[in-house]
DNA sequence: GTGAAAGCGCTAACAG
DNA sequence: CTGTTAGCGCTTTCAC
């Protein structure tokens, strides 16, 4: 049965027509006589004619492969979904994504750049699974890198990040329309750039409206530990923070995972959510927004569309579509509101 | 700087052979005369040199690339790490992956399909975020397809999937060897395989101990509507389980979302987890079953290791390594202990 | 509008 | 052990 694929040149025997003229029609040429046209793309429906991606790279020197390069990303729950964004973008750019997870492995991205090269892969969208600061290993990658969730400190790449200040910002903003004036901060771990990002947001938010920022009311979800691990210590942090007498009416989360801590500590207390506390989270997971009771308002990080933007600029950077380039892309962070958060009366 | 990319021959001229023996040197072909292996690779690493894959794939007539086709398993995160595993395996064979996301959508499979042909993948690995049967739709395609945590009812390709009539047993037999005899199930909906086969796991187990299977102790922990949306009603179900004046020791969870409800129920009615009732989750998914107090010990779904097993049998299937072609792989769910079971005295 | 010729970078098949 | 020749399937260039 092994039957040869079938070729341009196939399809032109069959067609009558020279094989310059089934690639016209291949690949939309205008000057190919009406005709004769529907004439060539009968015969390649028939003989289920399939252009070898191979040959025609080999003849233009690029392909239409976009290269996508992860630390982790396609390994965490949490940031899959800059893959999809991506995968989106590309399909209606008719490009297709080979990708590449090097478990933070140096060696592994090594060979995976040269892969990449060897691939002549179009572009290459560099996502990594925090948000973070990221040196390139391949300065001399010839063709357009834009990075996701993360950037490049010496700006020599673009990138596009969710705006963690923006999101931040928005958990403040949320609480402080609902009447509260008494927030408590229970944070991811302060070595996070979000971390940092977002302690900006919540200040700007309190000062806008004249709120104090009690410092000893924002204490640490996790604490990285000097080997690199985090340690989960929201419960109890959260717990000190709702056994003061001054106890804070809500709690602003670093991520969900917290909230979940903050809602145990409260129901220890025999405080209920959102009566006697309102929890705002972030990320906005569904696996823990849904599953919480109530149900968690959360703010979302956007990871479908920082992946979906890579690959905008991506094709911009490349020259291959119009716009300027944006060297710096901040993807807002939305407010998902749930059950969580009560108006203050 | 558009500087032309070095090829083969300017590596031959540069290091005074033939673009032949270069070639040979690139491919690991052992008759080439050691000093001028090492001359060769020298020129090699000086000038940067990266064999086209285009070039290559279109003499060889076949790709080391193998696409990936899935519905939403990138998508999630239950699911994503078929993916880590198979690029895990891939990784050894020194090939790479295309991905493909369908989003569920026949017409996008169809176009990757195609795509995957243009390319001349070297194989398919199809995942699926559930376990369930597949009927591809692409039976013309010439090269293998392994489906990873699906499978063909009409047997028609191999198939990797999570034995889960022996992750049931497991979860059942740990709670038995404790020392529970009444022991409750929430399960998933009950259109799923998983179900079934799972529910065929426990009897299995309570017959070898000579427990009664009693369908009474034996609730769902999510509704399957009409429209085809879950309701997650574990919640009330385990509370109906856990105010039972026969109430159950213990509860084996169809998933570990499942198993936060129960946790709750338990807390409503002021039962502590594990001293008054043991808990069992299934998927084994970090994020719950470390930020639940106590830690919930699960039964895994071997995501990793399916994706793993699925690219193995591929190169099986093209006949590119050894061993026979098998044609349903069940791969063990793992049993991970914590502390939300506990040994009845 | 259409076709003929050339060649992209590589390797298979054969010589030497 | 090494080199030569040919050609994979396509697109570019330039004729017609």
């Amino acid at each position: 049965m092994e039957a040869r694929v079938v070729t341009l040149k196939d399809v032109a025997r069959e067609a009558g027509v020279s094989p310059k003229t089934v690639s016209r029609v291949v690949n939309d040429d205008p000057a190919v006589n009406g005709k004769t046209r529907e004439a060539v793309a009968e015969v390649i429906r028939r003989m289920h004619y399939v252009p070898d991606h191979a040959a025609r790279m080999m003849r233009m020197s690029h392909s239409s492969v976009v290269g996508l390069m992860t630390d982790a990303v396609a390994t965490t729950p949490y940031s899959v979904d800059i893959i999809r964004g991506a995968q989106s973008g590309l399909r209606e750019q008719a490009r297709t994504m080979l990708i590449a997870n090097t478990d933070g492995d140096p060696e592994q991205e090594q060979e995976y750049w040269q892969m990449f090269r060897a691939h002549k892969v179009a572009g290459v969208v560099y996502a990594t699974m925090y948000h973070r600061p990221v040196d390139l290993g391949a300065p001399d990658f010839e063709r357009g890198v834009v990075l996701a969730n993360c950037y490049s400190a010496r700006r020599s790449h673009a990138s596009v990040v969710p705006d963690d200040e923006g999101g931040g910002y928005t958990q403040a903003r949320h609480l402080i329309e609902l009447g509260h004036r008494r927030i408590g901060i229970v944070s991811l771990s302060p070595v996070l750039r979000a971390t940092v990002l977002r302690g900006a947001g919540y200040r700007t938010a309190f000062a806008e409206s004249g709120l104090f920022y009690d410092p000893s009311l924002d204490v640490p979800g996790f604490i990285t530990r000097q080997d690199g691990g985090e340690d989960l210590v929201a419960y109890d942090t959260a717990l000190g923070l709702l056994r003061r007498t001054d106890r804070p009416t809500a709690i602003i989360c670093g991520n969900d995972q917290i909230a979940v801590q903050v809602y145990a500590a409260a129901a220890t207390l025999g405080l209920s959510v959102p009566d006697d506390l309102s929890v705002m989270g972030f990320d906005d997971m569904a696996i823990i927004t849904h599953t919480l009771k109530p149900m968690l308002t959360s703010v979302a990080l956007p990871y479908f569309e920082i992946g979906r933007t890579a690959v905008d600029i991506l094709s911009r950077v490349n020259g291959e579509s119009e716009g300027p380039v944006a060297q710096q892309v901040l993807v807002p962070c939305p407010l998902v509101v749930r059950q969580s958060c009560r108006q203050l009366v």
